[in-house]
RNA sequence: CGCGGGAUGGAGCAGUCUGGAAGCUCGUCGGGCUCAUAACCCGAAGGUCACAGGUUCAAAUCCUGUUCCCGCAA
């Protein structure tokens, strides 16, 4: 098939790859417009781009897709079929009625759960055993489009959102070559979404890591694995910022107030929270390297019965 | 040139302002104690102080340049 790939992060990299191992012509891709990043503030290419520019096929990186020119010039490509996958813009009824095969979008959560940004984080964050990946014939709803494939993926206790995200991105490139398969040989079946079940999620703001203490230990646990690689979840130790990448959670209660450093050991630190304590494990003092609490705890005091504050 | 912190035995840090014998907490190795131990006691090994120049009688420390790491911001 003639196929328009539109992505724009590491997510959609392993499906674009997939799809031209596939044997697929990919006769352009789309992607956001470079952005400055990093320390260096240099502009860098979008990952899909990036991917794109090394198998040779050309990139459009329109400001805002739905202009009326953008929709003409995707059309002088005639596709068969457009791969939307976290591309980071609406597409609009234009372009969603251009291809023959329509636009297919790979979301990863099960749909109707969480329609919208961050699925993968929201999954950890919220404590879910299971999630997965799921594609679905776009329409011009926010993630409402009528599903083509399903694939469900465990989440592991010690899951974290890059984790989750290496292993769904995969599921994802899998499924999307193989939905394409199924509407090419017109065996596609599209069940449309159970509205009543529909969760949506908010976009991850880095805020959403500063640790409430009196929130309960298995859900702050959770909060720092989904916020893992980014943008991680912290507190304030003294005056510095001190992010938690790794805990673990204690049923027990110690008495004290929520947010107190009930007891250092050699390895772990133990905060009180408002329901269980929770043991650090791994941590990371702003300006420094992640590192184990033990090696943590060579060279900073910590003191017992002093708290933690919101970051 | 967006702002800031940092690079010191295997790990995490102090020492740098005010140049003048390489230190702390761990780890490792050996020995001891113990029913036993990740606990305790004794001892040992291990570092061209990121790299390159410069100043000085003398540089981890002062000056210049370079590389790499991290936090913020995006």
């Amino acid at each position: 098939m003639r196929v328009i790939f539109m992505g724009t992060p590491d997510f959609a990299v392993g499906t674009l790859e997939e799809i031209i191992k596939a044997g697929h012509e990919v006769v352009l891709v789309v992607s956001q417009p470079d952005k400055a990043v990093g320390r260096s503030k240099a502009l860098k290419y979008t990952p899909v781009k990036a991917c794109a520019l090394a198998h040779g096929i050309e990139v459009y990186q329109p400001e805002k897709i739905r202009d009326a020119a953008c929709v003409e010039y995707l059309r002088g490509y005639e596709p068969d079929i457009i791969i939307v996958e976290a591309f980071g813009q609406i597409i609009p009824k234009a372009i969603l009625d251009m291809p023959r095969f329509g636009c297919v979008n790979v979301h990863a959560s099960l749909l109707p759960k969480y329609r919208g940004a961050a699925p993968i984080q929201w999954a950890i964050i919220n404590g879910d055993a299971v999630t997965g990946v799921t594609t679905m014939r776009m329409d011009e709803g926010l993630d409402t489009g009528d599903m083509i494939l399903k694939q469900e993926v465990i989440i592991r206790e010690d899951e974290t959102g890059g984790s989750l995200f290496d292993r769904l991105s995969e599921t994802g490139a899998k499924l999307c070559v193989q939905t394409m398969e199924a509407i090419e040989a017109g065996t596609a079946v599209y069940t449309p979404q159970d509205e009543s079940a529909a969760t949506h999620t908010k976009k991850i703001y880095k805020e959403l890591g500063s640790i409430d203490w009196t929130r309960d230990a298995k859900s702050i646990e959770c909060l720092i694995r989904g916020l893992d690689p980014w943008p991680s979840a912290y507190t304030r130790l003294g005056d510095k910022t001190l992010k938690i990448w790794r805990a673990q959670v204690i049923p027990t209660n110690s008495g004290a107030a929520p947010g107190c450093i009930v007891k250092v050991e050699k390895n772990r630190i133990l905060v009180q929270t408002g329901e269980g304590m929770l043991a650090l494990l791994e941590v990371q003092l702003e300006g420094k390297k992640r590192m184990p609490v033990d090696a943590f705890l060579n060279g900073y005091e910590v003191e017992e019965g002093t708290y933690f504050k919101r970051g």
